[in-house]
DNA sequence: ATATTAAACGCAATCGGTTGTTATCCCAAA
DNA sequence: TTTGGGATAACAACCGATTGCGTTTAATAT
């Protein structure tokens, strides 16, 4: 139970013949140490395996060299690459992360936060929760200027970072992508309409299907709470049922598309000339379902970099953290199988 | 800019006349304190809203309530459980977690192990890289007496926890079932011989063809550095041209016996009937691919929590971390569409 | 009443960097 | 020769909780 002992600023201080607190520039280049100081007391460090200790480091400057995030679940496709993004850049920067999950639980979510709090982090990133409405949890963060970055889902009305995609954009093109194969009558299955990215999604298929003269019915406009596979057979086969079925389906996440697809292939709709369907999200399941899934990619990984990013800026430029800043990012239609019309059947 | 200042202890000490020590042991509900004293101490302490500052009591101890997890990559289905049951754990312990990915390089795998240690973990969950054969980078943990556990993918020859499932019970019954459903000529998908798994999974397979007479033959046996879709392909591709062909796949992940299902249907090969296919994870695809993939499934979440578990013991019994414990779980074969032979067509 | 002892609490050092302030030294300008 | 100033580096306080050891008080034993 002998513990090696490390080495610290104290002994290369010793060492050297110099005080601590020299050392310590050094270590750090500040500018009123010399040049040769500098250099020797590097190159001792480095001799003597030294390795600074954070925690006292984090201690005396009250926020450490860590970045908190929040997310919902780890594990969702695009969440994974948002971390492994985020991760990335963080520990490019000599950063560490610290993931919590909610469960899409709001109480989780606010006990995450004041973990975090504790543990001094220097940022946030944070993708809201389906349940929170309410984001006075953060406001301490605000206070103690700790930057907060929102992705995806992000508030409507907290001031901080955001990085987002053009969800009305992509929502508007998915939809038009189906017309233009020829889609008279497009469902919708629309995510939790408080939840501002699924909200956006849904303005952009109707003002797609207005812009090109299509009736809007509302039967055909499902408003999911949870976009599950569950609720996805579900809905799809509410739709399937109606007098007049659509012959067109825009998902607002993958899974529930690809649930569609099973669905209408058990009960021998032909996809995609019977029902064209497009989902959301680029999962790596939309390559694999048959006919393989039509869907809107997200750069998840490149929102994690950025998100990082704002925090690390952040942290130089010395800032008040009530700057709002909005990144957003575009998004790709990748069309497969089940939207396309015009494929050659093999 | 104007940071408002935590509640500490000395905070208290002033308000209530005690000292400041007294006031860190009654929060402590440390034993030579007076009852009442304490009761007094925590109510005021909760007036105050008092939060104990992680990073000065871990500088003291010289280590933190920080468990850090080394994996491979975050987006997989069993990683993502083997975290979210580790979260879970450690979370009602007040412990963080810390998540770090190898994404199977060596070396990412080496610095990961470096900047945990640096950031004073209490103690290490590990699921080795693929790469990984040499473990010394974990050997600093042991010095300091930092528990380690090695989860699924663990080493030969390192003192410390393990939590394992049964490779070997789990190749042999998933082989046996095959042999069940009346294959005679059995494939397998096998991972890379260094990594225990899927070392034991084989050995699994070979027991069960050999203690049921049937012949092994090295041509339906690939031993593939990576279980990805596209090397299952190229699997299937080669198998499904042999002279004499397989009759049944045993795949050591679903991944790539979900691309043997996709490649066979391309090719006319009827699943089950003519090929039985069964996997290895209970990934979700499994139930989305058709026919529905028949698979071992982990006791994922537990693991984690397990994992935990040996963790916070370890720092309450104040052990040595030269022990050596291993906790080994059972495997469920799930028979799903692809393997079973017996189910009536719909 | 005195000695013994356990219970309850205080003192002060400690963990390892960081930083505002002060001190020293050297060189150039007056 | 003296003074001003820039460049370097040292001093010491500080971040907040923990803990070994010592002291006080009160209760029990003799």
């Amino acid at each position: 139970m002998k513990k090696k002992k490390e080495v610290t600023i104290y002994d290369l201080a010793k060492e050297l013949n110099y005080s601590p607190s020299t050392i310590s520039r050094a270590l750090n280049n500040h500018k009123s140490i010399g040049k040769k100081t500098i250099k020797k007391v590097q190159k001792t460090a480095e001799e003597f395996g030294y390795r600074r200790n954070a925690l006292a480091a984090s201690l005396r400057n009250n926020t450490s060299k860590t970045i908190g995030i929040m997310i919902s679940r780890i594990n969702r496709p695009f969440i994974a690459s948002l971390i492994t993004g985020i991760e990335k850049a963080a520990r490019s920067a000599n950063y560490n992360v610290i993931i919590t999950q909610s469960d899409d639980k709001y109480d989780n979510e606010v006990n995450n936060a004041k973990a975090l709090y504790d543990a001094r982090i220097g940022g946030l990133i944070v993708s809201l929760g389906m349940e929170t409405q309410d984001t006075s949890h953060f406001d301490q963060y605000i206070k103690q200027n700790v930057p907060i970055v929102f992705v995806d889902r992000v508030p409507e009305n907290f001031n901080s970072y955001r990085v987002i995609i053009d969800n009305y954009a992509a929502g508007y093109r998915a939809t038009k992508h189906l017309i233009e194969q020829g889609c008279k009558r497009i469902a919708h299955f629309a995510g939790a309409q408080h939840v501002n990215v699924y909200n956006l999604r849904k303005k952009g298929y109707l003002d797609a299907l207005k812009e090109h003269g299509l009736e809007v019915d509302e039967n055909l406009i499902l408003d999911m709470k949870i976009l599950s596979f569950k609720e996805g057979r579900k809905a799809t086969k509410q739709l399937l049922k109606l007098d007049n079925p659509p012959d067109g389906i825009f998902s607002a996440n993958d899974t529930a598309a690809v649930s569609a697809i099973l669905y209408a292939k058990e009960k021998g709709v032909k996809i995609p000339q019977e029902l064209a369907i497009i989902g959301f999200n680029d999962d790596p399941i939309s390559r694999i379902v048959e006919p393989t899934l039509s869907t809107v990619s997200h750069p998840a990984q490149k929102m994690g970099e950025i998100s990082t990013r704002r925090i690390l800026e952040h942290a130089t430029r010395d800032l008040d953290s009530a700057v709002s800043e909005i990144t957003m990012l575009d998004t790709e239609i990748i069309v497969r199988n089940s939207s396309n019309r015009n494929l050659k059947l093999s």
